[in-house]
DNA sequence: TATTAAAGTGAAATCGATTACACACAATAA
DNA sequence: TTATTGTGTGTAATCGATTTCACTTTAATA
């Protein structure tokens, strides 16, 4: 079935039915003779012939680090309830944590492919920059910050601050920190700061010694979490950069005989599942990740369709989940 | 950039180009000059057009229903791993649980919009099965069997036997049933199904007024089990048909005073991160959701490539996660 | 009434690739 | 020698839409 056809079935010229569905100049008696037509075959124009001719693919490229994680598969499900809406379709594009897949796929969608970019980034490489500022199509970033670009990222330094004035409230004062890297950011640096601006604030002094940098996983945290409660006998409250490497330390906390809180105070961020089923469950940072995926969308779309661009960058906000890891706290 | 151009820098036609490109006939001196030019231009055919021409789109269409969902990140991440590898790009369509928008991607996807489908099925209704019928574009259907169609689904009915299985050898007689509805052939019906079985092989007498069914939430699991426990006083055994509700199902039995695995012995389904980190942690059945996305992703590139498609159907195991919301186990 | 503007129309060019076709040339077989 | 085969090449048609252009008809304005 293609615009010939139903351009004779309905009597009429090809223009006249492409006009029927781009708003064109058509009469009244065209129009409702081709909307017969189509009702009856159930015709769909081409997509790649649109495409060929006008230039836009109506595509929307994600480009994401991981599914299979709590923040990334939110984001995503945001993302794509405000696609979804739209005309436009989203291809998602799976890195797998792989720096050199996460440039390729950006020139990739580059090349035309794509009418705009959502990139849930992790890290900024200058090879990074480089591939990002030779790009023609619009872009916005999801989870950092990165100056001159359209971006979504959350309040990492306030959340974590937040988290660790916490604990200090409730009387702690040996704090120890496991983080990630921080070329990281968002997760590593920005928390990391948060924890730090926390302790200064209240006169504590930092200690390097209590400070712990691990991957993302859950076994990490729970190896560097026994190595600190070896190495720092007077722990009374641990930070944790995510909830999987708080987790992770729970177990090495329980496991050294200390109680958590009455001795070991715990938080973790990114407030996942796991949070709210741990005993004691986990006091966490929300994030709105959800959302964050919908305002990116959105902004990408407003770009596209190319009316003015209100915000340029968007900080989100976070909430203190408060569970029975820390003391004080209101059940949630 | 487009394919004249490169033709007229490398002083050739542009069929030539195109030759050099699809393996046609072309001689070692030109192929030289064309691979010269497009390393200069860094050019790359336009997918629009060779669509056009071709009908083929190298795309290929994943529906699902959900994103944030431990099961269905796992499949995409399966799914996704083995497209990157082809040239084949993946349009994800998240129906958001609706029925029909599940039914309305799969007739656009159907449009010659990609070059063949994955559906990450749910429930199959007669209008399902009718749009199914008239599709003319490859699909492949994860998560659930559906007869006539190429299929990738786990063993629920031998899994939720061998849960049900393990809790009778650890003697437990008063069993109790979590599930969800039987519209869903696969979490619903089949794992019901294994249940029964396996109090019918041991002799056990089947109770309704010990079955439940709720949605997939914990909050129901928490409140169906505490209506269940309040119904039945000599339980001894719970089988749950996912984490989600077997968690939920955890806190009621700890509210009410009762002793896991001691007094109550309870098992969930699908090994969720959850699974791990509850105290005590949960039983579980592990099912390889990552494996059969790739092997459905295999499975449909098999078929449009061509080539004779070996396995029609495609029943993956399931292990049983032994943990401590059961007795006599290996801790995992 | 003459002039201008607006609405409506279809033919044909165009987007960027693939490929059928006609043809040229060299090597091999009969 | 004459066929036959395999290689290599460019021209032109084609895929299915959009859009420019030239043109007609009708309505509004001077």
């Amino acid at each position: 079935m293609n615009i010939s056809e139903i351009a004779d079935l309905a009597g009429v010229s090809k223009a006249a039915v492409s006009r029927y569905f781009n708003n064109g100049y058509i009469s009244e008696e065209k129009k409702e003779k081709i909307r017969k037509v189509i009702e009856q075959t159930g015709y769909q124009p081409s997509r790649e012939a649109r495409t060929l001719r006008t230039r836009k693919t109506n595509l929307i490229g994600v480009i994401i680090p991981k599914i299979n994680s709590h923040a990334v598969s939110r984001m995503v499900a945001g993302i794509s309830s405000i696609i979804s809406k739209s005309d436009y379709q989203m291809i998602l594009a799976n890195t797998e944590n792989n720096a050199k897949k996460e440039l390729d796929y950006l020139k990739i969608f580059n090349q035309k492919q794509v009418d705009g970019i959502v990139l849930i980034a992790t890290m900024f490489s200058t090879e990074h920059k480089k591939v990002l500022k030779n790009l023609t199509v619009p872009i916005v970033i999801v989870g950092q910050k990165l100056e001159g670009y359209q971006c979504v990222y959350h309040d990492d330094y306030h959340a974590a601050y937040r988290l660790t004035e916490k604990m200090i409230e409730n009387g702690r004062k040996q704090i120890g920190y496991i983080g990630v890297t921080t070329e990281d950011i968002a997760v590593g640096f920005e928390r990391k700061r948060g924890y730090q601006k926390a302790l200064k604030k209240y006169g504590i002094p930092e200690d390097k010694s209590r400070m712990m940098q691990v991957s993302f996983s859950m076994e990490e945290g729970y190896i560097k979490a026994k190595e600190l409660l070896d190495n720092v006998p007077d722990l009374d409250g641990l930070f944790c950069s995510t909830d999987n490497i708080a987790i992770g330390a729970m177990k090495a906390i329980k496991e050294s005989g200390k109680k958590i809180p009455d001795d070991i105070e715990i938080g973790g961020m990114g407030d996942s599942m796991m949070a709210k089923v741990t005993t004691p469950s986990l006091t966490s940072i929300h994030f709105y990740y959800k959302t964050s995926g919908e305002e990116a969308a959105k902004m990408l779309l407003t770009e596209i369709e190319g009316e003015s661009v209100i915000a340029k960058e968007i900080k989100m906000g976070y909430k203190l989940m408060e569970r029975d890891s820390m003391k004080n706290s209101k059940k949630v």
